[in-house]
DNA sequence: ATCTATCGGGG
DNA sequence: GTGTACGATAGAT
């Protein structure tokens, strides 16, 4: 009876019905259609660790004491299981009702004998996925029974009998292929800068489908937003993606929306089983019932390549919208391009911009979540939202229970610090034709070659462990005998690697075969490259605070016998951080310090980038670089963040500009002195100088007098009600004292009162020495002597 | 010199 | 976990 089912998991919920619990499987099958799996045989459970002599009768009897009727426990089963590589006495615990288990884990632990609970606390979905062995977005078979009465909004409703076995046929097909998503974007109501749900409407949604070409734009009705997000939910369910996406939803569109739903009584029902609102989840993101909702910031996060990861700096960075083809419109204007009809028009088209945007971003970096779920076996909608340790551990949890490993607990510690890696002091000034020397997977190489790891490490002496590794300078010791759990998981990492890129040489590059296997490999790697600060991090489960302060020591020692053996071969070494090192880019001798890394010490070093032209401070960690295609990197430079004025922002990027394009400071300080001229003349429009900040608690509350403060008082006098969250706008103005006391609404003022000297030497000048001060360049040069017209527009800036 | 407050995304 | 933590910096005192 039955049939089997090919089908592609995308998510997983339960629900409790009959006091039973139910769990739900949401994907489509080959032929597209939506489906959801039900699984009724699955239990909640857990362990209890006993002490060695524990009277293991005594034990049991108690526990049917602790039953309780409206989660009864359905049996206690003896076992001996590893944990940390050691053979222990458990009792495993089955339960009803998924909630039962915080209650049992704190009654059952009282109990004399039982030394600690454990794996009690694994949400009841990921311990289904965990014992099936199931990863979203792969392809599984089973053998199910249609059921006729569907409730759900997908095509047809299933129940599971028996396994689930992952489809081979499919493991190497497109996981997004087909798939429909949506992206969306809101726009909303804020004549006060900062938008409060209860009273600010959203006045657009922006929708694009990925295989339509035009976004939708829905608008507001004067100021009344309930027919929108009417609309809005009407729109998700006639289209029925199966991924949405946004960009920063998770922070702002959803708990606006829900807000705003609530505020009209409006049922924001978007999911696939009603009713069904966003629901606060795990990670901190919104979770949809049967659809993936994926926040691209999550992916914009990691590009350490850029430091402001706004949706139109990072789809300009990465070719999705170039910033100088799209509406640009300051946030604070919004409400002005809204009230003003004649300007509506253009905010439309901001909004279309920013969904274009969305969804080509989705375009980019989906593909990679896909294959983080294959690899993680976390949810897309979760494995973003989660930092890269929560990834790593979703593997962990899986390696474990594979190899009949017990889960440790997640404790609370208190971060114990270690010394880091080797930090360099950089040779300041411009150097040209430098190159960058990359160590590959530094610590995970660590790690694979001397067995490190919490169950391998060597408290006191080394016992009978005949083969140890002792890490340098801090004197932790590894048994090297038998591959620990790390040295495993990641030995299966580097051979999946491995093989993955032995079949990307079979496709050409671009193909979507290619892309499929890159995209893969990047995501084993990401796991892999986690693992060291997997250990440090004192939430980890396999927590092992030795472990990482033995992987950084023993990375401080090849990095420096590596830069001693550069010198010794007369390489200029400029600069070294952890595992990295910047020399000149002789090509000969780098050869020979690849040659030497690889033969002498057993590891990869390699050509990371090559710098036409790089500066560097004596300060670590910063420099800016010139690289062979014209972009420049710039690193540690961070003084033009959203708390300073558009103008200093603009200094500091073009000086980099400048230094880096002409190699010639000079030129630079020419350019300083003109925006300090226009500045002076007038030339430079008060929106410029407006410095935003966020007030964090009421105004009462403030210990001190801040600018931000003082204009937030002033607002208040002048009737505008201002509370915690919103931002305050302010310019500085001539007069006497203090700079609080000078600062004023920048609504309020003219371009004649601005207080100049405040903005030369608070703004232009901090931002321009940052950079010009290692030419040494001082302040009174900036401020002194003529000037070159033409110089001003070298960046066309005004 | 010390203390308090803010940045990161969105509108 | 119904997300922080972090390092850097300005302005007041």
């Amino acid at each position: 009876m039955g049939k089997e089912l090919s089908f592609q998991l995308l998510d997983i919920s339960y629900e409790i019905s009959n006091n039973k619990p139910i769990i739900m499987l949401w994907g489509r099958d080959r032929y597209n259609k939506r489906v959801t799996l039900t699984y009724s045989s699955f239990r909640p459970y857990f362990y209890l660790l006993l002490d060695e002599k524990a009277d293991e009768e005594k034990i049991i009897k108690s526990i049917y004491k602790y039953s309780k009727q409206k989660s009864p426990i359905l049996g206690v089963e003896s076992l001996t299981l590893n944990y940390l590589g050691k053979p222990k006495k458990v009792l495993k615990i089955t339960t009803t009702i998924p909630e039962s288990v915080r209650e049992y884990r704190e009654t059952l632990s009282r109990i004399e004998g039982v030394k600690d609970v454990l794996e009690a606390d694994i949400r009841f979905s990921m311990r289904f996925l965990l014992d099936k062995n199931l990863y979203p977005m792969r392809w599984y078979k089973a053998n199910v029974n249609p059921i006729d009465k569907n409730p759900f909004i997908v095509d047809e409703l299933y129940e599971i009998n028996g396994d689930i076995v992952e489809d081979q046929e499919m493991v190497n097909v497109n996981p997004l292929e087909g798939l429909r998503i949506m992206a969306f974007d809101i726009e909303v109501y804020n004549p006060r800068r900062t938008p409060d749900p209860s009273r600010d409407p959203i006045i657009m949604i922006s929708i694009r489908h990925s295989n339509e070409k035009d976004p939708i734009v829905l608008e507001a009705i004067g100021h009344d937003d309930s027919s929108l997000i009417q609309e809005f939910v009407e729109l998700i369910k006639k289209e029925d993606p199966d991924i949405i996406v946004g960009y920063n939803q998770n922070k702002f569109d959803w708990p606006y929306l829900i807000e705003r739903a609530k505020k009209h009584g409006i049922r924001l029902d978007v999911g696939r089983k009603n009713p069904s609102p966003p629901n606060m989840s795990v990670f901190g993101h919104y979770s949809i019932q049967g659809r993936l909702n994926v926040d691209l910031y999550d992916f914009a996060e990691e590009l350490q390549e850029i430091k402001f990861k706004s949706l139109v700096e990072v789809s300009d960075y990465l070719g999705v919208m170039p910033k100088d083809k799209r509406v640009n419109i300051e946030w604070w204007q919004i409400s002005e391009y809204w009230d003003d009809l004649q300007k509506r028009p253009t905010l439309k088209r901001y909004s279309m911009d920013d969904v274009n945007s969305t969804i080509g971003l989705a375009f980019k970096f989906l593909p990679f979540g896909a294959q983080l779920s294959i690899i993680s076996g976390l949810p897309m909608d979760q494995v973003m939202a989660a930092s890269v340790a929560f990834r790593l551990e979703a593997r962990l949890m899986r390696e474990a229970k594979k190899k009949g490993e017990l889960m440790p607990n997640r404790t609370e510690r208190q971060t114990e610090t270690y010394v880091g890696g080797v930090v360099l002091k950089p040779h300041p000034g411009i150097h040209e034709n430098v190159a960058v020397l990359d160590f590959a997977s530094m610590y995970p190489s660590i790690m694979v070659k001397y067995n490190v790891g919490p169950d391998t490490i060597i408290e006191g002496e080394g016992g009978d462990c005949k083969n140890i590794y002792t890490a340098p300078e801090v004197n932790q010791k590894f048994c090297g005998d038998t591959p620990g759990f790390m040295k495993q998981v990641l030995q299966r990492f580097l051979r999946w690697r491995k093989e993955i890129k032995e079949r990307m040489k079979s496709y050409e590059e671009g193909t979507s075969e290619y892309n499929l296997l890159n995209e893969r490999q990047r995501a084993i790697k990401v796991l892999a490259n986690a693992s060291y600060g997997y250990l440090g991090w004192a939430a980890a489960r396999w927590y092992c605070r030795g472990c990482a302060e033995a992987i950084t020591a023993w990375g401080r020692d090849l990095i420096r016998r590596s830069i001693a053996y550069a010198k010794s071969i007369g390489l200029k070494v400029y600069y070294g951080d952890t595992d990295s090192l910047f020399v000149s880019n002789d090509e000969q001798k780098i050869q020979k310090v690849i040659d030497f890394v690889s033969k002498e010490m057993e590891f990869e070093i390699k050509i990371d980038k090559v710098y036409k032209r790089i500066f560097f401070t004596e300060a670590k960690k910063r420099y800016a670089g010139l690289l062979s295609d014209g972009r420049i990197d710039i690193v540690g430079f961070e003084a033009a963040r959203g708390d300073w004025s558009e103008l200093s922002k603009e200094v500091q990027t073009s000086i980099a500009k400048i230094v880096l394009r002409t190699g010639d400071p000079k030129r630079a300080v020419e350019y300083v002195k003109e925006v300090i001229d226009n500045l002076k003349n007038r030339k430079i429009g008060i929106d410029k100088l407006i410095v935003w900040k966020t007030l964090t608690k009421d105004i009462s509350k403030y210990e001190a007098e801040t600018p931000h403060t003082n204009v937030a008082k002033i607002m208040e006098r002048m009737g505008y009600k201002v509370s915690p969250g919103n931002k305050i706008g302010y310019v500085i103005i001539k007069g006497p004292g203090s700079i609080s006391k000078k600062a004023r609404p920048y609504f309020t003022v003219g371009i004649s009162d601005i207080d100049d000297n405040y903005y030369i030497d608070k703004q232009i000048i901090p931002a321009a020495l940052r950079i010009l001060g290692y030419f040494g360049i001082t302040e009174k040069e900036l401020k002194t002597g003529t000037r070159q017209p033409s110089l001003f527009d070298f960046f066309g800036s005004s």
